[in-house]
DNA sequence: TCTCGCTGCGTAAACGTTAACGCATGCCCC
DNA sequence: GGGGCATGCGTTAACGTTTACGCAGCGAGA
């Protein structure tokens, strides 16, 4: 039934097959294949136009078994992959891409816990290290005890609890600033949040630069105008139906990042009023869509790239045995200015 | 400057160590890591709890050597990594998991075509298989030869050139039958499409479906209903522009993805129509936000999840050497009904 | 002509694990 | 009491590649 070529049957080439064709010893294919090593030209071309003809590709298990690095790096990830994972991954890949490093994806299933710490006990080593991007402290524990017993690792976007375990990540509390400090200047005094999901490390800190902004300029806090959300469209819909029932509702709303700042838009559309004339919207995150919603989005960005980027770049130091420069790294958010904000009415 | 822990400093444990500490050989140590072989209860006990102790894993290198597979397959797919490959991936890593196989991670970034050709001449054979998620005919070559030298190779949702190549997909033409269909009965008579890409399958096939239900019920086609898109949010919107800007507009329009449905939506509702009332709008995918448009978006639904867990089965078969039973499946696709499709007006 | 040094290549050990084989040991049954 | 068999474990070859070592051949300088 099956239309599987197999030219070869089942056989594949080793590098004796190699030397075998070229009238050589496997050492000289070594030679050849690797550019060190005394070699003469002609049997190198000779050589390799053989490994051309015949497709010879090495075997990377021998090839890491004595090279004692397998040139793979895991990345775990919780199970959902969205936008903040899409970007980041390709912040990670620039850098692993030239190191000649490959990505292994390891998905955490929530459900499969128990399989996955029997997984961790039985799992053979297969990389040189991994990059966390888990946002909430789920049960890493067995990673984390592979750090300790000198395993590379570097988390992303949220302090593990081992403050000895390197980490990368936005300033989520800075951006939050940012974005109710625009909001302050456009000369807003009622200012409302929609939290994200306060159980993961980024909710927290943007509420927090939140508060703090407004403490700063002295506005007195209620506690109305804090209403939770989880980052999901959803709640972010929900949560902006129930400020538009106050008797006065804020004339600006934060929302803890693009999806729910979106949802809110359309409930704030479907009401009846106009954006930015009488609710003004900021962002977080700078999604790929936050420029093409109507009115494109105000947001603070996150350079979710570059936190991938300097996450693996440290995490290729660790495999070197270099020391980190820091262990905790937070890079700047910018605000991106859009049409979803303005002066209040 | 370096925080990073060295309890055992750079020495890995190996498993003459464990040998060692338990005072047994290495074959005995290996046998109670395996189930297989003969071992006494109480050593293996005794073993295990060393094991456990001192945190030791196998070399996955020396392991995969002498296995001669790497439970390893690896995934190539083109740089951008959004909601489409965030569910196909889901039910790959299902299919996969239980089998005992991780997910390489192959990022396909454009520019780096020629280092990637290069890659693949140096690419030391890292997997048992490969999962080609590529929209477009983009140069794969380097996969297809290993194909015809025995690699085990399916591609996801387009046909390669090469039609001994196992492929599975959403069937594109039934789905966009489905959707037309749909708003004929409704009563529509003047049906556009705001079509995909067309330099990939998946376009072109909708394209054919959207032709062949109107011609199939002896509908004018007008060349003015064909408005081209490219899968993407911008170029949905700017092509409902153009068909608002038609002197008779069309009263259904048919958006090729899920996101080009979401933008059109945007742009009638800013032209201060009312959907369905006006237009109704039948989207392609199901994205998770298809449910969260305001209204909520009627569309075509492809089992995306289920396209992953085929095609990693299929891949796990030829990875075992079990003939395929089919070697291109196309699975059904199903018309979500929700609020964007109504009567005519 | 002899020696020295360099070049090109073969040889074999090593990487860490599995599994086939074989050898004691102890038990059962006749 | 002895033959046979099952059990538990040690020994070692094998997996496919790299690399340190060593040796032959050759050209150059004295």
């Amino acid at each position: 039934m099956s239309t599987r070529p197999q030219p070869e049957p089942n056989e594949r080439l080793h590098i004796k097959d190699v030397a075998r064709l070229a009238g050589v010893s496997t050492g000289t294919v070594s030679r050849a294949l690797n550019k060190r090593g005394r070699i003469a030209p002609a049997t190198r071309e000779r050589i390799l136009r053989i490994v051309e003809q015949t497709g010879f590709v090495r075997n990377a298990s021998a090839l890491s078994l004595v090279g004692s690095r397998t040139g793979i790096v895991e990345v775990v990830v919780t199970s959902v992959i969205d936008e903040y994972f899409g970007q980041v991954i390709l912040g990670i890949n620039q850098a692993l891409r030239p190191a000649g490093y490959s990505i292994l994806l390891r998905l955490h299933v929530p459900d499969e816990e128990r399989e996955r710490y029997y997984a961790g006990q039985l799992s053979r080593r297969t990389a040189d290290g991994a990059l966390l991007i888990v946002p909430k402290h789920v049960n890493e524990g067995e990673l984390l005890r592979q750090y300790q017993r000198g395993y590379p690792l570097v988390v992303v976007d949220h302090r593990s609890g081992d403050p000895a375990v390197p980490s990368v990540s936005a300033s989520h509390y800075e951006g939050a600033r940012q974005a109710v400090a625009h909001l302050l200047e456009l000369g807003h005094r009622h200012i409302a949040i929609i939290t994200g999901d306060l159980s993961e490390h980024s909710g927290r800190e943007r509420l927090r630069g939140y508060r703090e902004a407004l403490a700063q300029v002295g506005m007195p806090r209620s506690g109305e105008d804090v209403v939770e959300g989880d980052y999901s469209p959803g709640s972010g819909a929900d949560a902006m139906r129930r400020l538009l029932r106050q008797a006065a509702p804020p004339t600006a709303v934060f929302a803890c990042n693009d999806h729910m700042a979106r949802a809110a838009l359309d409930v704030i559309k479907e009401a009846g009023l106009a954006i930015p004339r009488d609710i003004s919207i900021v962002g977080f995150d700078d999604f790929p869509f936050a420029a093409a919603t109507t009115p494109p989005l105000t947001t603070v960005r996150q350079p979710l790239d570059d936190i991938g980027r300097v996450a693996a770049t440290m995490l290729l130091d660790l495999i070197d045995g270099q020391p980190l420069a820091d262990t905790h790294v937070r890079l700047q958010t910018a605000l991106v200015l859009r049409s979803t904000t303005g002066l209040p009415r």
